[in-house]
DNA sequence: CACGGCGCTTGATCCAGATCAGGGCGACTC
DNA sequence: GAGTCGCCCTGATCTGGATCAAGCGCCGTG
């Protein structure tokens, strides 16, 4: 949550929220059909959120990193719609719902940033919705990580993928072997560099351009 | 919205709509990049959504039937990121969005119901990114809006596309040939019959089999 | 009425990416 | 140190759906 509310507001915010880790990594934050009580905003690590289908195979839907919210399509069905995993050592803020959403009514300027985020998170699900290609979908990945990497102040050209390849391809509704395949093709390329799951940019306006018909169009 | 509020929320709810229309077949109810000030409620007709990217090609985002939300993803970036266009006669409710959470902050009742709708379509809009064979994405569809027609009272199974071939397939990412295959591999495999733009279905049993994992999951 | 044009269908070919198969390597255990 | 287990890479083959290319029926228009 951005800064900015006045001291009462930030008391009340303070008095509702919970510090809670660390989960371990492979640990579950959530289970889909949990009941809904809380979101929660990741302090350090990365969360996924991923869903099984009747028998067994996982969709990866999302990565969250420090910053960011996590369960907020709870809302709606009142219980967790999926898992929620811990990628490495997670800590979080836990935010009770309802005493949330009861502080919304009395501040608007919560209610508006719920709101906000809500909204937000309607349109970055609908972002690998498109028939993109491997390499459209792989530019638009990295790009999109390092701009929230560099929105919490950390560098903009360079980071440590927190998840595995098999992670990275399910999210991106591709084969393992397809994702190790356009990022050795972007190596030669000259866009990035590539050391297992350290990435480097190296011709970032490049990839931008290739990610430039995903996010969002 | 549903029914259920007090008089007073039901007085406060009357002030703030404004009945708009008709739209004809093609129009905009509003373009991308529009400034938002408003949420729509379809009463009759049918809306679909779309971006168009880095020229030309459009992107079928949505398909709103009477009695469901158009305009809820605009909240966050304060301006439509899309286009809504009229498929046929469309009469709508205007809801002016700074009234609404004015309301929302007094009346607990309309916030939630608010916050709901926001989280539903996160979850909606989902469900068209995993990576589902032509025939489960045709089945989904078809499902899904004949759940959507029930819901408001009509049948739930027989009902009119009012989307045309190519809307469908930009929708579901496939090319409308593979639209007009699976229909008739469906009707040759006795689920639906389809009679241009009616559809009836035959085993609906079998088409949600087919759906199951889509919708989701 | 003939003429276009558009929406839909059907068949033939092509291709991006899945799948299958195997190999390398670093970390951990015994 | 040898063995094992994940994770990652790379090559060969296969395939679902895209693309290309006609044809067909329907409606609006001159």
């Amino acid at each position: 949550m951005p800064d900015g509310y006045d001291k009462p507001t930030l008391q009340a915010l303070h008095c509702l929220v919970e510090h809670v880790g660390p989960f371990r990594e492979g640990e579950y934050l959530f289970r889909a059909n949990d009941p809904f009580g809380a979101i929660f905003a990741v302090r350090g690590g990365t969360v996924k959120t991923s869903v099984v289908d009747t028998l067994g195979r996982e969709q990866v839907l999302g990565f969250y990193l420090p910053g960011e919210m996590v369960g907020l399509n709870a809302i709606h069905p009142d219980h967790y719609p999926c898992d929620a995993i811990a990628l490495d050592s997670v800590y979080l803020c836990r935010f009770s719902f309802p005493a949330l959403a009861t502080l919304a009514a009395r501040i608007p300027g919560i209610q508006q940033q719920l709101f906000r985020l809500l909204s937000k998170d309607i349109g970055t699900a609908s972002l690998l919705a498109g028939d993109f290609s491997a390499e459209e979908r792989m530019a638009a990945f990295l790009v999109a990580l390092a701009d929230r990497y560099a929105a919490r102040g950390f560098s903009a050209t360079a980071f440590r993928l927190s998840m595995p390849r098999a992670d990275i391809a399910n999210y991106l509704r591709l084969a393992a072997e397809t994702v190790s395949r356009v990022l050795r093709r972007f190596q030669d390329q000259q866009l990035i560099r590539v050391e297992s799951r350290d990435i480097e940019f190296v011709d970032a306006a490049a990839l931008r351009a290739l990610a430039r018909n995903v996010l969002h169009s």
